[in-house]
DNA sequence: TTGGGGGATTGATTATTATCAATTGGCAGC
DNA sequence: GCTGCCAATTGATAATAATCAATCCCCCAA
């Protein structure tokens, strides 16, 4: 592993106050690895070797039930998954492949653990970690619970907004089909809701959205920082 | 606290391997308060001030937004909630009211957080419950995304006739209207999912339900280990 | 025993979402 | 430039779920 991207992962929360040592044991058992886009990198239901981490690309979480799928979350750099399975030694819940080329760290699971009972900075920052995701599946789930599927992508859109610069643009990084399953919802109504939204201050320029009047957006989506971020 | 709870609350397995040291010093500081019925625990989006151990009875935790609300669990003895919050010292995200008469013990969030840095026992037992509840979410997720309502209904009466002793009988033990929220539907679709699933080998015999064909209830729920249990 | 009262059920209607089908619209490769 | 392909859109319809309204059914208190 190159020193930019051992850095880049250094700097992660998860390994903040981790000890020289410790975090060198750590890599020397990890690789990191690129895969083309589509790949799928874990299939739920099996047992967890390694713990992943984006280092670059875009990562879907998803599952199937009954020949249905949905996408669970889309992860971005520099980002960890699977945590909770690799902790508990026990079967993916998710699925996931890569969206784009991308480039992940593979740290295997005994490594992990090992890490985790002989550091405790390690162990803390785990614990943090897992806390963070925690709170964003509740937020999921309460996004799905509490809105329907018109204001899950307006909140969605303005979440987007400010994470690509408060510029009132926002574009589509992901093809529209991941989006739709992301924000529950079919292609072909994810069409129609960005279509609605056209009333409430959204407008296509192109391949890219944008958003023309924000207060209108804010007062359809009603988002709520319970729910949102 | 007498010492009978003390003794449920010491196996629990967030505390099981925790010195006795530590663990009188946290229950030194906690205490075990009798709620009656329908009495507000916490409030989302307040900041945590204790981390909560149902002890007898049982909790629901909900959300609301926009004068909706959802039930997002419900909780049984011996369960802990928001220790996600607690570790993070961040707001909630959800809220918690009685369901009956319940007895709940409340240890002081800086005693936990302080009892997490010194005693490695805990930490690893801390990190291992989240990843429990981690898994929980999702799997509350997949079942949200990946199901319609009245299949939601007939997995959760497989896992309450596992649960109340594999006889083919499912009390209600809690009231329909709860009972709806928290399988993400209306009382009324409750009342006529219900009825549907006479034709899927459920009847009801008085206030409880009777399945009498639980290969047929299986064949329409079509129960997943990665969703349920 | 007899009324209330509140949850539960049922019915009718509307809203939301999914599905299926047809069409459009880019865009890569020739 | 064409052509073909595939995703995206649009339209029509069906399935699912929510809402509103009207009973029904218990259980409890007088």
């Amino acid at each position: 592993m190159r020193q930019a991207e051992s850095d880049l992962v250094r700097a992660l929360p998860l390994f903040e106050n981790v000890s020289e040592k410790h975090f060198d044991e750590l890599m020397s058992t990890a690789f990191l690895q690129r895969f083309p886009r589509g790949v799928t990198l874990i299939r739920e239901g099996d047992l967890p070797d390694f713990l992943h981490i984006v280092v670059e690309g875009t990562v879907e979480l998803f599952a199937s039930h009954d020949s249905h799928e949905t996408a669970l979350d889309i992860l971005e750099p520099v980002t960890t998954f699977i945590l909770a399975a690799v902790i508990r030694d026990d079967v993916y819940l998710k699925s996931a492949r890569t969206l784009t080329p991308a480039q992940i760290l593979m740290i295997p699971a005994p490594a992990v653990r090992n890490a985790f009972d002989r550091d405790a900075a390690f162990a803390r920052a785990l614990v943090n970690e897992l806390a963070v995701r925690y709170r964003c599946v509740v937020r999921s789930l309460k996004n799905e619970k509490l809105r329907n599927s018109a204001e899950r992508l307006a909140n969605w859109l303005l979440q987007e907004e400010a994470h690509q610069g408060n510029n009132r643009r926002v574009s589509l990084e992901i093809d529209k089909r991941t989006l739709a399953s992301r924000l529950g919802m079919t292609p072909e109504n994810l069409s129609r809701n960005l279509a609605q939204l056209s009333k409430h201050g959204v407008s296509k320029s192109g391949a890219d959205l944008a958003i023309d009047d924000i207060a209108a957006l804010r007062q359809f989506a009603k988002p709520n920082s319970l729910i949102d971020q």
